[in-house]
DNA sequence: ATTCATTTTAAAAAGTCATTTAAAATCCTT
DNA sequence: AAGGATTTTAAATGACTTTTTAAAATGAAT
């Protein structure tokens, strides 16, 4: 029996969590395979042995991202709950999941607008956003006068902006905020739970 | 007499604009000599002829990026006006700005992310932001109750946050959006500044 | 135990990139 | 126009990366 999660794995899911790590953090050219190979404690050739190249490794990673970071939004908005209900539950899940995947927003806008890889057409998720349960929610209510009238792309750029900016600019805020440990930055990511949820409905809310 | 700009710079100044182009669009690793030597019109070796190494020219580049970004929001910040039209025009000014400059914020923050080059803790622009003119504005009138009390550092992290995203998120922004040219992306920045400026302030205002 | 497929390794090959070199071209001063 | 400094060029260098190769190790099936 063996205890370690290490050695649970195959050298392919090893390869591919190390590949996982290392381009999530440095992007697809501060990437090397060295580092994918150290990371996995493997020889560099079993990398290409796998995934036949540096490339389609990348691609394979880049693409379980994408759909991660969409994904768990899309699945969010698509929970059948009152309007308010459903956005503290956004706010708080999607927090919550970025705080597990910190280096995922940037890693996914960054190599997106660099476009090198992946064409964005291809990509479905994002355009399945604009019909769900959400954004229908916002157009009804609006109709009905139950909050304002709104444009949903604004509100949605508005709450996953505001989510996602601590993570990518954790750096900047941990120097002005002053920030020594972990923790304070931890309880900061809570406090803007409501912060948010209190900006955005008082603005739905509001006239 | 030389009517065009292009041949008015000398070739620093040509290596230097190239890079800043290239650099700011691909980052540190992906940006290659040959592509900022291409863009500049010039041999590789002026480059280094000129700036020593690539790891100095990028960093000239940087610096230089890093204080546009936060100088600008500096700027913006001690502008002594009533909060109300301050905050306007900070979202206003800062939105034409990066309207501008489109790939500073990507740029600025994946860099520090990777912490590769330039050392956070020796860039002193975003510690300022904490005594400007607009956080102790925040205290006085958190104090008084001509608003609500709030934490600074979540006020600036929302406004640059909303302000910043559609900048970053542009690809996406316009698959999920159905932009079909660049007209309408400017319609919808527009439209965000309205946006943005009535949720915050219904934010300080409320309670 | 032998055979065969799979996995792993070390080393070579091929290619890319930043940097250096030395010669050539240009410019400026006299 | 000649001389000397500055700028520019093509080519070489050397380091690093990805990919390929072929042999070695491992494991499973007979």
């Amino acid at each position: 029996m063996d205890t370690s999660r290490e050695t649970d794995l195959n050298t392919e899911q090893k390869i591919k969590e190390a590949a996982r790590k290392v381009f999530l953090e440095k992007g697809f050219d501060g990437a090397k395979l060295k580092h994918i190979a150290q990371e996995a404690d493997v020889n560099i050739a079993l990398v290409n042995y796998y995934f036949r190249s540096k490339e389609q490794l990348y691609k394979s990673i880049f693409l379980e991202a994408f759909k991660n970071f969409f994904g768990t939004i899309y699945h969010l908005l698509n929970d059948e709950l009152p309007l308010e209900i459903k956005i503290w539950k956004l706010i708080d899940r999607y927090t919550d999941f970025l705080a597990a995947n910190p280096h995922l927003p940037l890693f996914v806008l960054s190599e997106l607008l660099k476009g090198g890889g992946v064409l964005i057409t291809d990509l479905e998720m994002p355009k399945l956003l604009k019909t769900s349960h959400f954004v229908m929610q916002l157009r009804e209510e609006g109709e009905r006068g139950t909050i304002r009238k709104v444009d949903p792309i604004q509100v949605l750029s508005t709450l996953i902006g505001t989510l996602v900016l601590p993570f990518m600019a954790k750096p900047i805020i941990t120097l002005i905020a002053d920030f020594e440990n972990e923790e304070q930055f931890r309880v900061f990511l809570e406090n803007r739970k409501t912060v948010v949820f209190e900006m955005v409905m008082g603005y739905l809310r509001s006239r």
